[in-house]
DNA sequence: GACATAGAACTGACCGGTCAGTGTCGTAAT
DNA sequence: ATTACGACACTGACCGGTCAGTTCTATGTC
């Protein structure tokens, strides 16, 4: 293998890890398995991360700032509150797609109540890009006026969900505009 | 320890698991532990259960009919659709109120790919219950006609949604109106 | 006396973490 | 251009602790 800089090698074995962590539970991991996925020796991992326990955190928090890097991007420019929320929608759903399993780690926070701050923080940044656009909505009297945290989590929940019970032939943007749909109207025959 | 039956034994063992399973992740539970938790010794254990993951997997399998169980008994009684919604989001998240790290048990359903089947149709039934109401909704004319299966699921992810965002001084009931209020009525503000 | 249990003591597979040995690179002296 | 060297990244066989699972004895309980 060609010699990487440092700061690629990193990347990669997070990447590796995150692989492989969203595909079995921590225990059935081996450190050897993710080694093998990045391709290096195992003896390299612990030059980067102190413990398993540190590697799989990191890896969450690598998968949590790539998807948040990914929204930034995305979300710049400006946009009606519910083309907001379909196109966080959209992304974070596109984000893992193809690698849904990574998913679980929107979910898998209660397992370390000792780092619940650090990853409390990288979830409240996802929450928040939700949150104001709730926010910014009822302002501009699109939304009614709900609670724009709980509403923001409810969302999340639905995206959440989506990861869950999706199949093979279902098509991303026609579970989006169901989601949409029923975040926005409701699934209340309207009166009259 | 006064003698058991064996049910009741085999009963207080998943009931110990269930705690204990609830509140570190797999790896970090020792069978010591559940044991003392059941006040039993920890051979047997063994007699009831073959291995760790046996023993985890009934424990899973146990919560997920306890409340199967729960929501059975509470859904006997004719309603309208959205009050019967109401009424499954209050059982599901009264049964974990108290208990709520047992909700993660939903979740960690995809790191068990063997046994995947199994724990399907639990689910599965869980999810009929909300499909179903909706299918009567629909019917009914109290529903607009999305479809049952996206709904059901969307559903259930805000009510899970609901156990990782509350907090220690919200209300239970306040959440379920708010959560019912979004999934009945959408957000967006009605026009005129 | 037959059987279930507690729980301590035991066994050994397993796997996280280590480290001595092996590259690989940059640099500089010739 | 070639050689030599120091620094350090990398490797993977190996070590040692941990804990699932077993066994066994004392202690009930029927």
């Amino acid at each position: 293998m060609a010699r990487l800089k440092t700061a690629d090698k990193e990347l990669a074995i997070l990447e590796a890890a995150s692989r492989v962590f969203a595909q079995r539970p921590f225990h059935e991991v081996l450190i050897d398995s993710i080694a093998a996925d990045a391709g290096i020796g195992k003896g390299t991992i612990y030059r980067y991360f102190e413990t398993k326990d540190d590697l799989y955190f990191a890896a969450i928090l690598h998968v949590l700032d790539t998807l948040t890097g990914a929204l930034e991007a995305t979300l710049c420019e400006e946009m009606t509150a519910p083309r907001r929320l379909e196109t966080i929608a959209t992304v974070i759903l596109q984000h893992f797609w193809e690698r849904r399993q990574l998913l679980v780690f929107f979910q898998r926070e209660e397992h370390f109540p000792i780092r619940h701050e650090e990853l409390a923080t990288r979830r409240e940044r996802i929450l928040r890009f939700v949150q104001e656009t709730i926010l910014a909505g009822i302002e501009r009297c699109e939304f009614r006026g709900i609670d724009a945290r709980i509403g923001a989590n409810l969302f999340l929940g639905m995206v959440r969900s989506v990861n869950l019970f999706h199949r093979s032939d279902d098509r991303l943007e026609d579970l989006v505009a169901e989601l949409m749909g029923v975040f926005l109207s409701g699934v209340a025959r309207r009166q009259g």
